[in-house]
Formats: C-alpha cells, structure tokens, sequence
DNA sequence: AATGAATGAGGTTTCATTCAT
DNA sequence: AATGAATGAAACCTCATTCAT
C-alpha cells in the first residue's frame, strides 16, 4: 500500500479521486491494453487532469502495482478452506476449489487478463505472478501427496509434474475462457475440470461414467 | 514469405546476411524480451550495420512474422500422424501427440515463448496464436467425439470444456516449464500429462494403478 | 516590503506564520540549494500546508527577495564607520573593514551563499549582486585615491582595477570559506587578508616584516 | 572524452555535426545560460534536428561536460612553466603565471563563465571547480614556502590563508570583468594583480613605487 | 487563515524508420 | 548492398501556482 501510493489522499474528496482513477486505469488498461494505455487516457477517462494522476500515483505502473494489491487483497479474503466446506468428500473439495477459483477469476477478470498481460513482458510482474501461482501449486502438490498416503489416488502419479499440470489447465482455462471473452457456464466447467482433474488423478468420480 | 520480407534477397551473400539477422532477432528477443529489443540491438548482434536491417526487413514486426512463420513450417513438418503411428492404441495416440508437442515446445521453445510474449499486447499475434490452438482443440475436440462414439471414454464429459481444459494443460505445462527455465523430462512429463489426460476422459489406461 | 509581501501578516499569529517560513525557506535552500528546493520542502519544512505558504508570499522567487531584503537590512546595521572607529590609522582601517565582511559573510553564510548560487542564473539577483559589490568597489576606489593623495601609497598603482582586485580577493576569500564548510580562524584571516592588501597597494604595515 | 560521448562519430560526417552541435551549445549557454538553454535551441542553433543531439549526447549535462572536457584539455597545453620561462626573477614568474590565466580566462571565457554558472547549482561541478581550483592553491602555497624558505618574503605569512586569498583575488577578478563583459586591457590587469600579489607577500617589486 | 487537492505548461528522452553516401 | 547519420513523433513526469472547502 504505503509501497504503491505516492501519497496517501488525506480528504474525503482524494480518497474519491483516487478511486476514480484505479477505476479509470483498470477500464484503460481493459480497453487499450496496459502497453498503449496512455497516463493522458486515463486522466482524461477519469475526468481529472494530466497532473492529478501523479498526485496520486508515481507512474503508469504504480497504477498497476495498486490494481495487484487491490487484487491480492481480494485473493485472501476469497480465502479459500475447502476442505473443511467439503466435510471430507475429497471430490467435492477440488470441485469447490476449482469453482471459487473460476468465479474468482471472473469476477476479476478485468484484473486478471491485466496481470497476464503486464507478466509476459515485466519480469517483476512475472515473479509475482509465479509467486501466486505457486501458492496454488502447493497446495495440489500436499492434496496429491495426501491422496497418495491414504490410498486413494494412483501412487506412481509424478507429484510434481501432476501439479503443476494440473493448476496450469485450470489456470489457463480460465484465462483463456475470459479473454477470447466466451461466455461459459461455470456450473459446467467446474465440473468437467474436477472430472479430469480427480479422475485423472485416479480419485473415485461417484458421477462420472466409466 | 513476400508478405514478409521487403524483398526477397537475390545473392548468396543476401541471403547469408538475412539468415544472420533472424537468429540474431531471435537471440535478443530472447534475452531482452520482445518490446526492449531495439532494431540496434539485433543488427549490432547480427554485426551489420543499422541501417542494414532495413534491407531484409520492414520493420520490428516484420522480423517477428518472419520467426512466426519458419515456426509455422516447423510445425506442419512435425506434422503429426500420431493416430497412425500409435496403430490403434489410443493412449499411445495420446501420449504421442504429447509428446511430440513437448518436444517441439521445447526444441522451439525461444520462438514459442516470443509467440506468447507478443501475443499478450499485439491482437494480430493473438489471433494467430488462437488460430494454432484452435487446431489442437479441434483435435481434441474430433478425438473426444469419437472416444465418446466408440464407447471408450465417458459419454457424459462436456467436449467443448474437456477440450479446451485439456489442450490448455498440455500447452500451459509446457509454457511454464519452459519459460521458468526449470529442467523436466520429457519422458516422465509426456506420461504423466497422457495418464492425466487418458484417465481424465476415461479411457482406460494400462500402466496406471488404480 | 510591499514589493515582496503578497500582503502583510495582519495578526500575531500570520506574523509568526510568515517568520516560519521564511526560516524554513533559509534552511531548505541551503540544504537543497535554491533549484532543487521546492515549494512543498519548504512548507513541510516550516510545518504548514503546501497552500499556506502562497498565503505570504507570492512565489517562490518572492521568499527569496524577503531573505535578501533581511540580508540588506542586516548589512545596514551592521554599518560600518571603520575610519573613525580606526581613528586614523589606515591599516587599523582596513582591518576593521575587512574583519566586519568576514564576520558578516559567516554570521550571514546561508544567506551569502544562497545570493551567490541565484545570481548565477538570475540576472536580477544577479544585478542587485552587482550593486552590492559596486559599493565595497567604490568605497575601495575612493581610499585608494586618498590614500594617493596624501602619499601614502603607490601613485602608479591602477585604482580601477586594483579596487576590483582587493574586493574580489577579500569577497570570494570568505564565498570559499563558508562554501566549503572549512572552519578558520577570522582573526588571522582578517590579518592576512589586510597585511596582503596593504602592503600589496604600498602601505607600510608596521606588523608585518619586509 | 568515451565519458561524454554516447557514440564517437565514425565518420567524417558525424565528426562535423558533433562538432557543430558542441559549439552550438556553447554559444546557447553563453547567450540563455545553462539553465534555460533548452537541448531544442541547441539542435535548433546547430541546425540539426532534435534527434540528432541525442545521437551525440546522452543529454543537455553530456554537452557541459563534453564541453568542460575540452576545457581541461586547453588548460594541460596551456600547461605554464613560468618559473623556468621567468628566468629565475620571481615577480617575472608571479607576472607571467598571472598573464597567462588572465589570458586564458578570455580565449575561453564563454565555457569558463558557464563552469561558474554550473558549478554554483550543480555538486559534481563544483567538486570538479574545486580540484582545479586546489591546483592553483597547492601551487602558490608552494611558491609562497618556497620565497619564505629563501627569505623573499614575509616569514610571518600564514600560507594557508594567503594563498587562498590569492588566487582568489585573480580568479574573481578574472571572472568579474568576462562577467560584466567590460573590457579591459590584459597588459595592465595582469602588471596590477602581479603588483599586489608581490608586495603584498613583501617581496621587492622593482617597478613599483613605494 | 489554513488546508490539501487540482491544474497544465513545458522540457526531456527514446528509438523505429528513412536518407545520403 | 552496406553503412551510419538524421529525423521527429510520441509519452513521460515535475512542480509552481491556483482553487475549493
């Protein structure tokens, strides 16, 4: 926060114009791209002048940098515990995973395509990135690791490979579904990705035909 | 090709010279990304003047095309018979078709990452890079389709999503591990992501335990 | 004063205000230097807000013009009246007149050198420099033409350029002194610098040795 | 001189454009001093376009340096043997190093008066004045201890301070009258200062008067 | 009076592309 | 063909000053 502000707004009325312009900055970067978004166009989108946006933020990527916290802060407090949601049904656990993750993504998904984006080329963007992402691949390596110990997935399953395969098809799905801007039923593909993902995995599908 | 290069050299030594020029291209995109590269930088690595690269190119982009399309010929001479070769197997025909993308992924991997980098912020480039991976969903979606028909895999999977999920594990796998630079077997990963995919839809797969 | 103030501090307390800043300013410049200084330093500096500083003075230039104003007032008092005070002993005076630049130019330093560093590249602080300068050059001017007349120095002697030789010695002796933070006595400068000019225009200096 | 150049010309031609951009620097900071001389005017002076000074500069402070570089470079060939040129008569050799640096002043008073102007705003100049301004002391310091050593002059001289006052005295007044612009007659100044200078550390001027 | 937000003119620098030799 | 110089369109950012509360 204090990392991404120049200054903190000290009124009511900067607070405002601050939140005008991270608004306007996400519509820009949505609309031109972060590469050919001008500080020029989102003042003017945000209807303060060239100048006011330096009031509030150092450059083009310190906008960026504050749309991630906004982002990171919405991750923890999506926070997921599915297992205990799941009350030990390891199926409907990695469903609830992969369907917060969907409806996450989506609900995000002007933030999401941004950070995608600004990744591919900004290697500080891209550490961060790998860092959220391997948060996730943690978390699948110690499920699969689990299953394993208990018997109930295949143990000749490569963990490390599985996982980060695993979180890159749901991952990319998900990328992919919001920025060709498809429209998809989540209901549905949160249940074909947890079909391939538990019985790829070797897990029981109490729904799915052999 | 005439699309691509201003003109087409006429002399050997032409020819050598754009031939330098394009590994060069390659090699700085590589090292400094696509959008720091600078036109001076290729031509001081390919150790021709400036100026020179305005004679076998348009442009930035231009050299970029040219890269796009020899990866384009490498693909359709890779071209895979994966259904023949696998002579009925079906996992074989998967694991094979994998196997063969890993490898090409990552016999090509400076030019494929290129192709995501710019894909990221140049539309014409995204819409090529859809283009290529709509022929794998497509693929995958006929594969599934007729899985389904034969009775060998579940009859109750979403194709379109199956697909989609499954092209963008195999692709995403190989993007990441090739971008982040980690070292992989591609014997070990070929079979996990084919044990994932196989099982995954339903096919019965030999090798793994249940 | 008019000419400086935007208004004039009507209450004890706006008097006060302005003494802050004016003070603050001091420090800012001569911490930063005149052109790096900015506005807000000064206003964080003095502990007002960045808009209370234009409630005393119109400009940054304008607080500037306020401390030359206390630095010539200052000089006004300090008034020197060294051939009385040296009750006609010609050395005696110009000691005297040397020790008071000196001492002023140190009591006086910040504001000495912030004069120096804006006439530098502010032809109006530039000229008013000059003026100041133009005084010591005449008072110099004229006791050496009295001096010549009454035979007690060197008649060949050039007194325009002798009088622009001793001010500058004498003025930017003491610019350097305080520039470069070096401490020094100002009694034996005082002396040295005296000894230097008197004999140097043919007075004989009764301290010194041949 | 590869410290201020961002590419050495390679030809004849970038030869004279740097040339010519350099001098048109010059003459810029000499008319609109260095702080409102815009690198637009310069290109505009030399004729070039604004480009093109970037192809030789890497900016308007390059220029300054490159500038302050051939600067030195004039003072080494200057380079002044004076005691050996003097002949053994010491005021000769005070004369003579003073002629000379009036002389020098003059031939290159544009870039000398711009040295000044920098260095009262800018850290690295100053420090960079005050190296070669501490030559200049060291040298007298060590005429001075030498006459003192050889009982030429007054044995009650406190160095230090004396030297610096000196070459204050020259310097200054060197500066002051390329800065006023009035022109004065080098023959005279340099008889004067010399004069001042070798009375005042008592030694015995011939030519002078009592 | 005081506060802090808003304004916008203005200069810097980069680098793809074109030109002259 | 090759070279390297020349061009100029952007876009960035600062900060003195003004305004609204």
């Amino acid at each position: 926060m204090s990392d991404v502000d120049r200054r903190a707004p000290r009124t009511g009325r900067g607070e405002k114009t601050r939140d005008v312009l991270l608004a306007a900055a996400q519509e820009v970067f949505w609309k031109k791209g972060y590469l050919d978004a001008r500080v020029a166009d989102i003042a003017e989108q945000a209807g303060v002048s060239h100048g006011s946006f330096y009031t509030y933020f150092d450059s083009k990527e310190a906008v960026l940098w504050a749309i991630a916290a906004d982002l990171d802060e919405a991750t923890y407090e999506t926070g997921s515990r599915t297992r205990e949601d799941a009350r030990g049904d390891e199926v409907r656990a990695i469903e609830l995973a992969n369907r917060r993750y969907l409806e996450f993504y989506v609900a995000n998904r002007k933030a999401m395509r941004l950070m995608e984006e600004v990744a591919s080329h900004n290697p500080k963007m891209r550490k961060a990135r790998h860092t959220t992402r391997a948060r996730f691949v943690d978390r699948t390596r110690r499920s699969l690791k689990r299953l394993q110990a208990v018997g109930l997935c295949d143990p000749g399953l490569d963990i490390e490979i599985a996982a980060q395969a695993l979180v890159s098809m749901v991952s990319h799905f998900a990328f992919h579904m919001v920025s060709t801007g498809k429209p998809f039923e989540i209901d549905t593909a949160a249940g074909t990705l947890t079909t391939l993902w538990a019985r790829g995995i070797g897990l029981d599908v109490p729904w799915a035909n052999a």
